[in-house]
DNA sequence: AGGCATGTTACAGG
DNA sequence: ACCTGTAACATGCC
């Protein structure tokens, strides 16, 4: 999926292009994504204004009348905005299943400001949930989560209280979002290298200082890849369907075998897997 | 052909 | 109850 900083992307432009917009159509083509959109649906949905638009984590939100919808693109899921006139005119592509893509277009809402909604996700981990008269805190996937990593909470103090008596490495610590909500395989990658710090070590084993710079890299690198509009290895895009532009700043995530960015460093970056996921370091500058 | 892919959860076993 | 690791979800790409 897309992580924190491609969901920001997201939101953004949700903001900018949608928000105090009313949903007056819906069309559902696939109620199968990771949990089945029920048949209510569409009837809870229509007619209703989006108030607000907000980002926990990797989940965007939609703030609704004493409802709250909750969005997570799993790992492929796509949301698209496409002005309704030019949606008229691609018509065949874009209802019925022409082209190669359209036929991963699931859920459509028809906005009353002349934008259609789409969501689009090939392999289908993503999901739309409703929730009533809640708080957001207390729906069941947000209530779980760590501090975000640009939240004060996230802090040197927590850090190490956390990983008292904790016998995990630092890849799938910053992994857990428990302990930190939002990273995920690539930016943890690229987190670690910048901190010069092994993907295995145990986190006992982490220094005061080398926790406060994986609290500042995390913040730096997430910052800067949102300033690039995110990263698209595959599957991200933006709601215009543009590509970020974050992978070409990668410095290890699927650059093995390439030489170290660091112009003194003579190492080369490898590859493992760590708990089935692949991690790419320096084996020089991360020993 | 088979392994791999930005994620999360349910489950098993300790 | 907590912690850890693994398999599964669905599809496409190399």
């Amino acid at each position: 999926m897309p992580e924190l900083p491609e969901i920001e992307i997201v939101k953004r432009s949700l903001f900018k292009m949608i928000n105090k917009a009313k949903i007056i159509g819906i069309k559902i083509n696939n109620k199968n994504l990771r949990y089945k959109i029920p048949n209510t649906f569409s009837n809870e949905l229509i007619n209703e204004k989006i108030l607000r638009i907000s980002r926990r984590s990797k989940y965007l939100i939609l703030h609704l009348k004493r409802k709250l919808l909750l969005i997570h693109l799993g790992m492929s899921g796509k949301i698209l905005l496409m002005r309704a006139r030019d949606a008229a005119i691609f018509k065949t592509s874009f209802y019925y299943n022409v082209d190669k893509t359209s036929k991963h277009n699931h859920i459509y809402f028809t906005l009353n400001n002349g934008f259609i909604l789409i969501y689009n996700d090939v392999r289908r981990f993503g999901f739309f949930k409703l929730f009533y008269n809640i708080d957001l805190n207390k729906i069941p996937f947000i209530k779980k989560l760590g501090p975000e990593p640009f939240s004060k909470s996230f802090n040197k103090k927590y850090f190490k209280n956390f990983i008292k008596n904790k016998i995990k490495n630092i890849k799938n610590l910053l992994m857990d979002q428990k302990f930190v909500s939002g990273l995920g395989n690539i930016y943890v990658n690229e987190i670690l290298y910048m901190c010069k710090i092994n993907p295995l070590k145990s986190c006992k084993n982490l220094s005061s200082g080398e926790i406060g710079q994986l609290i500042i890299n995390t913040r730096a690198v997430l910052k800067f890849s949102i300033s690039k509009g995110g990263s698209s290895i595959r599957d991200f895009k933006n709601t215009l369907g543009k590509t970020g532009k974050f992978q070409q700043f990668f410095h290890v995530y699927s650059m093995e075998n390439k030489n170290c960015s660091r112009i003194s460093c003579k190492g080369k970056i490898k590859k493992m897997f760590i708990s089935k996921r692949s991690s790419f370091y320096c084996n020089k500058c991360q020993k």
